[in-house]
Order: structure tokens, then sequence, then C-alpha cells
DNA sequence: TGTCAATGTTTTGCGCGCAAAATATTTCCA
DNA sequence: TGGAAATATTTTGCGCGCAAAACATTGACA
């Protein structure tokens, strides 16, 4: 019908990057119900088993989740005996999120994971390498060229 | 904490390609606000300017949409007058999506949104090509490997 | 010292995303 | 022809994703 290049579907690098990240996070799926977890909580637990003892704002950069994604989410590992939540001594509108033992144990069973997508997606290293730093790149400059764009006004 | 680095939020591929997609969403809001559809509508209404007067199933397929993400999308747009949705007469379980002269001449508006983004975001030509080559493949080997599950039971 | 801006977090409201169940219609075929 | 299996779509329920507003606390500084 419309004979636009620009607009036919199929030149549109943003439906090839979200039809494939969806279909990521639904593989991720039946491995991550062994763990009790989301794909969403399975980010914030992996942040948090790089470090914890975190107040949120922390875990909103090293997640790039908005923190009103993030509260929900930590209140539900939170209700999972994963980990607390406590409002931090030094300034109290901070709150500090801290692993508990459960929640630290975790990371055993999950350990496996990275690997089992891995094996069963079954690309190549260096494409995947590749996808990886591409994506990284995407990011970084939606966030550059979209902040320079707020600075202006 | 974790010192297992498959664990390591930052090799995470699926992170990369999870940020990266959400901030790009993000980026195409501000645009897609002067068209008034959601980044889901915009991709639907893509499907429709390359082919409309089609069923849901095919919209399914081509958009990559779960159907019972679609239906309610499909309404919406209903809603704003850019389409119809009306039974099938050769079999009355189909719906027909037609788009309205509206729906139609929506696409005229649309039609810079691409080169929008693209110009706002200046990723090379070769990188932006490589990066949807590879989401492509992504998607591929995970359809067609669990598909592949399923059928082993 | 009061007050006002800045900072950190939560709430609200809407629109997905999707698995599973429900519904409606058609096809198959005994 | 009758009824079970298949097909197309909708509904339900839960968890994000995020902009905007609200809330709580702290810092700045007149």
């Amino acid at each position: 019908m419309t004979d636009i290049p620009a607009l036919k579907l199929k030149n549109q690098i943003c439906h090839s990057l979200y039809s494939a990240t969806n279909a990521l996070i639904r593989a991720y799926r039946p491995l991550l119900d062994q763990l009790g977890l989301t794909y969403a909580q399975y980010l914030v637990m992996l942040a948090l088993w790089d470090e914890d003892k975190v107040i949120i704002k922390n875990l909103v950069q090293r997640t790039r989740f908005d923190a009103g994604t993030l509260t929900p989410i930590l209140k539900r590992l939170e209700s999972k005996q994963l980990l607390t939540i406590a409002k931090s001594s030094n300034d109290s509108r901070q709150k500090v999120i801290v692993l508990t033992p459960q929640g630290k144990k975790l990371a055993e069973c999950a350990k496996k994971t990275p690997d089992n997508i891995t094996s069963q997606i079954a690309m190549s290293q260096e494409d995947a390498k590749q996808l990886k730093a591409l994506a990284e790149q995407l990011y970084a400059l939606i966030n550059t060229n979209l902040l320079g764009e707020i600075e202006q006004g």
C-alpha cells in the first residue's frame, strides 16, 4: 500500500531489536521460573550479586531501570525474602538494599542460567559479542544525544 | 560479591539488548506523541501501511506481537478512527482489519519519523545495518531452537 | 534560623507482553 | 449427520516501563 521504503516494517531496526529482545525474554522465562524470578527481577538480582548494600539510586544506574519501575520490583524481591529494604542511617531519604542469606544463596542456583541460554540459542560467540557491542553503542548514542537536546532546551 | 563472570551484569548480552531497546522506545516517544501513537501502535500501523485488509493472524505474524497483546492495541486504534475491525464474511472466526481514510492519511505525517530518529541517534549506517542483521539472526535462532524443543516434547 | 531548592523514593495511571483459559466458529471424519 | 479436534480471537491476571506528580528529607544560604 504505502510505497515509502522508510516506512516499511521490514526496514525498521527498531522492530528487529524489539522482537529479538522480547523473544530473548521469553526464552529466559522457563529457566527463571525455576529460580522464582521474572526477567526484570533477575537483572536486579544480577546487579545485587555484583554488589549489594547499595542505595536504590545506585541500582537505577547499574540496572538502567526507571526508579518508578524498580520500587515495586524490590518490594516483590523483599516479599520473596531475597533482600531487605531499610532506611539509611546517614540520610533517611535513602534506602539501603541488602541481600538476605537466601538471596545470596540463589546465586548458586542461577550460575548455570547464562550458559543454558547460550547453548540453547547457539549464536556464534563473535556474533554475540558484536551484538552486545552494537547494543551498548546504541544505548550510549541515544543517551548522549538525547541528553544533549535537553541541555539545549 | 559474586565472582562468577557468567553472572556479572556487565557480561549479559540480554541486559545490553534490553536497555538499548527500551532507550530506543523512549527516543521514539516524543515523535510518536505527535502522531498520537504509542510505539506498539506505531509498529502495527507500519504493518498496515504495508498491507491492510488482513486478518489478525496475519498481523500477528508480521508484527510478531502476541494475539492477546494485539487485540487491545487494535481496539485503541479503532477508537482513534484509524481502522475498522469487522467479521470476515468467509469465516466468521476471523476479523478483517481495514484502514480508514484517516488511518491511511496518517502515513503522510509519519513518513519523516524514521529519518528523524536516525538523524537524532546518528549511528553509522554500517553499524545500524549490522545491528539489525544480528537482531534478526537472534530472533530466528531463538524461534527455530525453541520450536525444536517443543517438538521434541 | 527559617525557607526554598535539591535530592531520593514512592505513587498514580495507562499501555503493553504474555501465558493460560475461555469463547466462537469451522473442519474433519467416523 | 454428529461430535471431537482444530483454528481464530478475546479475556484474565500479573508484572513491568515510564512520565508526571506527590512525598519526605536534606542542604543551602539569606
